[in-house]
DNA sequence: ATAATTGCAAAAGCTTTGCACGGAA
DNA sequence: TTCCGTGCAAAGCTTTTGCAATTAT
């Protein structure tokens, strides 16, 4: 369901609520693989065919403005889109490239230049279940 | 110069040293800029005309098998490379879209799936120069 | 009503690929 | 000499853009 947290971030920046922005932001807090553009768009595509990328993206852009999901850049091939916002990081596997979350993170930086406003750290590595031989 | 460390890696892996290779790794040793690949190949076609993109990805990726540099997802429109394989971190001016680096940096992750072959700590924001309207 | 948002198509930017030529070992 | 690496051009992907039609408020 179309969380009344996100219809409230929304409307306090002063944006519509529309049948994109309500079906990407229900796709992706009942998914956690940190689904891309693309995969987006094909989830979306096969309720609706009169679906476009530029939707997408601009509804993406509109939901991190917002401050609905984020942005990862964990993925080299493209970004990825999160909408749990606590203090986490992210696992890529080399392998089959799929994006794993990493709680219980303890991270102290000391010397700050300019004004952070968010930080991601990304492991890279092979995930559990490549090294298995599951992929 | 052409570090003597570049050469031997090299070396070990079965790479020959071409002139492509040379300049590339010169060029990204006395740089901490974190170039992107057509940073590098807007340099190098300065010294000579006859170079190709396919070049400095293939001589990027080389590189980076051999363990002398590190690609680094920072930035979200394209890949950076790093000549410095210490531990460190990178921040990200979202206004300027320059990338700098952050040493002093102590990270703790307990919840370990998988093999982890490196990790990237990526920070976010408006940087000293940006904010005193440098830029 | 009206201003924001969508959908389409085209384009832009980064990166990869195939293949003939040239150069390092 | 032999095979690896380069250079070129074309193509592949992700993402952006411009504009007319549509929709939420």
């Amino acid at each position: 369901m179309f969380s009344q947290r996100a219809i409230e971030a929304l409307k306090k920046e002063g944006f519509k609520i529309t049948k994109p922005r309500k079906w990407i932001v229900e796709f992706l807090e009942n998914n956690t693989s940190h689904p891309s553009a693309v995969e987006i768009y094909e989830q979306l595509r096969s309720k609706d065919k009169s679906f476009s990328f530029a939707t997408v993206y601009n509804t993406l852009d509109v939901l991190v403005k917002s401050g609905i999901v984020r942005q990862i850049s964990t993925d080299p091939k493209c970004s990825r889109f999160d909408p749990d916002l606590s203090n986490h990081g992210h696992f890529y596997c080399n392998k089959c490239g799929a994006v794993y979350d990493i709680f219980d993170i303890d991270i102290n930086f000391n010397e700050l230049k300019g004004k952070v406003e968010e930080y991601q750290l990304n492991l890279f590595g092979i995930c559990e279940k490549c090294l298995k031989g599951g992929n």
